[in-house]
DNA sequence: CATGAATGAGCCTTCATTCAT
DNA sequence: TATGAATGAAGGCTCATTCAT
C-alpha cells in the first residue's frame, strides 16, 4: 500500500490553489473557509484534505506557487539582458507588472508575513534568499565595471526588494493597481539613480 | 448599549491597548484571544470590551495608538531641522528607529493590511496621508533649491515611505532586529543618493 | 442596624416598575436589560437590586403590580352592580378596557406564563384565586336565582377567565388593540349567552 | 454558507425537533442552551446548526411542527362529520386532547408568543389564519340552518379560538393536564350553548 | 479515491450581579 | 444610600478536521 502521499492529479491540485488564491487574498487566512475553496474548485471538502493535508499547508502551498510564478516572470523578463541598470529594471518592472496582473497574490504575501510571521521561513524571503545570487552578481558587477557605487552589495539586494516589496504592498489596495506601474517605475527609477555612481540626474 | 462611553481609566486604557499589541503581534487577529489580552492587562474581559467594544475596534485602536506614537517620533526627531537631506535621513532613522525599539509594532501593521484590507482607511495609510504634506513639503523645497532632481513630489514621497515599510516589514522577523538600524541606513543612503542631483557618489 | 430592606422611596419604586413594564414587555425576560430599566426609571443600576433583589424578582414584581391595577380596575367596574349577568358583562368590559390601556401589559402576563411556568405560583393565577371567589358568587347567586344554568360553578368561572385571557392575548398583538375592545364584548356576548338558562337568542 | 441544504436526514430532525420541544419547554427560549438539545437529540451541537441555522430558526421549526400535528389532529377528528354543534365539539374536544398528549407544546405556544411578539407571523396565528375557513364554514352553515344565532362568523371564530387557547395555556400548568379534558368540554359546552339559537339548556 | 455530513473545540460577546467609592 | 465600573459565567455560532459511505 502506498504512501498517502499517493496519486494526485495535477488539474485538481491546480484548480484548488487558483481558488486558495481568490478566497485566502478576499477573506484573508482566518476568514476563509476551506469548503469555500473546495467548491470553488469544485471538489469535496475532503480532497482539499487528501492534497494539502491543512489549512495552513494550504495556505502555504498557496504562497509558494504564487512565488513560484513572481520567479518565473522575473527571470524571464531579464534573460539574455547584459546590461546591469537594464536588468534591475526589468526586474523590478517585471515584479510590479506580475503582482499588477495578479493583484490578488500581493495579499497572499501580505497574509503569510501576517499568520507566520517567524514560525516559517517566510516563502517570500525564502525565494528572496533563493534569487539574491542573481541581483547580487549584477551590484557585483556594477560595483567592479565602475557604474555603481562601491556599496554594501547584501543591502543594497535587500533595498531593492524591500522598495518593490513596499510599493506593492500600499499600491495593489483597492483598483489602485492602475497606478502600481507608474509607482514601480518611479522607485526602481530612483533606486537606480540611488545606486549609480553619476547619474545621469540632469536629464530625468 | 454604551459605545465608547462614559469616564475612562486611562491605565486601564493604556494596560489593555499595551496588553493587546502584544497579543496580536504574537498570535494574529484571529489567532488572539480577547480573554488572553485581558488577563495580561489586568482586567476581565468586559472590560475590554466596555472600553474597545470588540476585537476589531481593540485592534484598529491599538493600530492607532502605535501609528500615533510612531508619528510623534518622526515629527520629534525632524524638528527644527532646516536642510532637506538632514531631514529626510532623521525621519528615515526614527522610522526605523522606532520599530527597533517596538518591533512588535510592526506586525501590527502587517496584520492591519492583512485583515482590514480596504475594508477601512489603513491606519497606516491614513498616516501617511496625514503626513505627507511634511515631506512634500521638504522634497519640494529642495528641488526649488536645486538640490534634489526634478521628481513627481507625491511619487518620491511614496517611494521613500514604502522603501521604510517594505525594510521594517522584512527587517522586523524575530530577532533580526539589531540589523534593522544597519538596514534602514542603507536604504535612506540610496534613497538620498536616488533623489539628488549630484550625489557625492564617490564620498561613499 | 437595619436590615437591607431599609427604608425606600416609593417613588423610585413605582419608577422602576413602569420603566420595567415598557421594558419587559418590548424585549422580553431574556432579552431586557436591567441597566436599560435603570436608565428609564433615572436610578443606577445598583438602585434597582437594592429595591427588588435579582432581574426575576424585579420582573416579578412587575407583573405583580400589574395585576394589582387590573384587579382594581375591575372591583371597581362591579362596585354596586346587583345584577349577575351585568356584573359579568362589566367585569369583562373592565378587563378588556384595562389591557386596551395597558397593552403592555398583556406582555409581562405572556411572559411570566412563558418564563417562570410552575417554577412560581403564576401571579395571574394567584390572582384568578383570589379574585374568583367574587366571580363564583355572582354565578352561584344566578344558577340559585333560574338566571343561569346549573354549571359546575368553578369550572364556568375558569371559561369565563379563560375566554378573556385568549382573546387579550391574541388580541393584543401589535396596534391591534383598537378592536380588542369589540372583541371582548363578541366574546362576552357569547359566554353570557352560554350561561343563561334562556338567553334572549332572537333579539341578538 | 449553507441556509438549509441538501439531505437531511429526517429521522436526525425529528429528534432534533422532539429534544427541542423538550428543552424549550422546560427552559424557556433564552433558557435553552442549543448545546443541551443536542445532546438529548444525540447529535452534536454543529449538527443543529446545519439543520435549523440559529436557535430562533430551530424555536419557530419546533412551534411550526407542533402546529402542523394540532392541525392535522383536528381535522382528522372532524373529517366527515355533517352536524355543525358535533363538528364544534369535536373540534374543541380535539384541541384539548393535543395538548393534554402534548403538554410541553403549550408552552412551545406561549414561548413564541413571548419571544416573538410581532417581530414575525405568529404561527398560532397563521394557523389559526389558514384553518379559520373551516370553522367559518361551519358557523356561517349553521346561521344558514338558523341553528345559530345570527353572529359576526369571523368574531364567533376568534371567541372560540381563544377560548380554546386559554383554556390550554391556564389548564396545562404542571401536572394539572388530568383536568384539562374536562375544563375543555366544559368551555365547549359553554361556547355551543352561547352561539346557539335555542340552547336545550335546561337538559343540561 | 472522493465526498460532504457530522462533530465539538474554540472564541466573541452579553449582561446579571457585585462592590468600592 | 446611590452609583456605575468591573467582572466572568454562560451560550450562540463557526469552521477545521474527520471518517463512513
Amino acid at each position: 500500500m502506498p504512501v498517502a502521499t499517493a496519486v494526485q492529479d495535477p488539474e485538481k491540485r491546480q484548480a484548488i490553489l487558483k481558488a486558495s488564491i481568490e478566497v485566502f487574498a478576499q477573506q484573508g487566512f482566518g476568514g476563509a473557509d476551506v469548503e469555500v475553496i473546495a467548491d470553488r474548485a469544485g471538489v469535496g471538502k475532503g480532497t482539499v484534505y487528501r492534497y494539502f493535508g491543512n489549512k495552513r499547508d494550504l495556505f502555504l502551498a498557496t504562497a509558494d506557487a504564487g512565488m513560484r510564478m513572481l520567479e518565473a516572470s522575473i527571470l524571464e523578463a531579464i534573460d539574455g539582458v547584459e546590461d546591469p541598470v537594464e536588468t534591475i529594471r526589468r526586474s523590478g518592472n517585471a515584479y510590479g507588472e506580475f503582482f499588477r496582473k495578479h493583484p490578488r497574490f500581493v495579499e497572499i504575501l501580505i497574509l503569510e508575513r501576517a499568520e507566520f510571521r517567524g514560525s516559517i521561513p517566510d516563502t517570500h524571503l525564502v525565494y528572496r534568499a533563493k534569487n539574491r545570487g542573481v541581483l547580487d552578481e549584477i551590484i557585483k558587477q556594477g560595483i567592479r565595471d565602475g557604474v555603481f557605487r562601491n556599496l554594501d552589495v547584501h543591502e543594497a539586494t535587500n533595498a531593492f526588494a524591500n522598495l518593490l516589496f513596499g510599493t506593492v504592498v500600499t499600491g495593489c489596495i483597492e483598483g489602485a493597481s492602475g497606478k502600481l506601474g507608474q509607482a514601480i517605475e518611479n522607485a526602481v527609477d530612483i533606486y537606480i539613480h540611488g545606486i549609480l555612481i553619476r547619474p545621469k540626474a540632469e536629464a530625468t
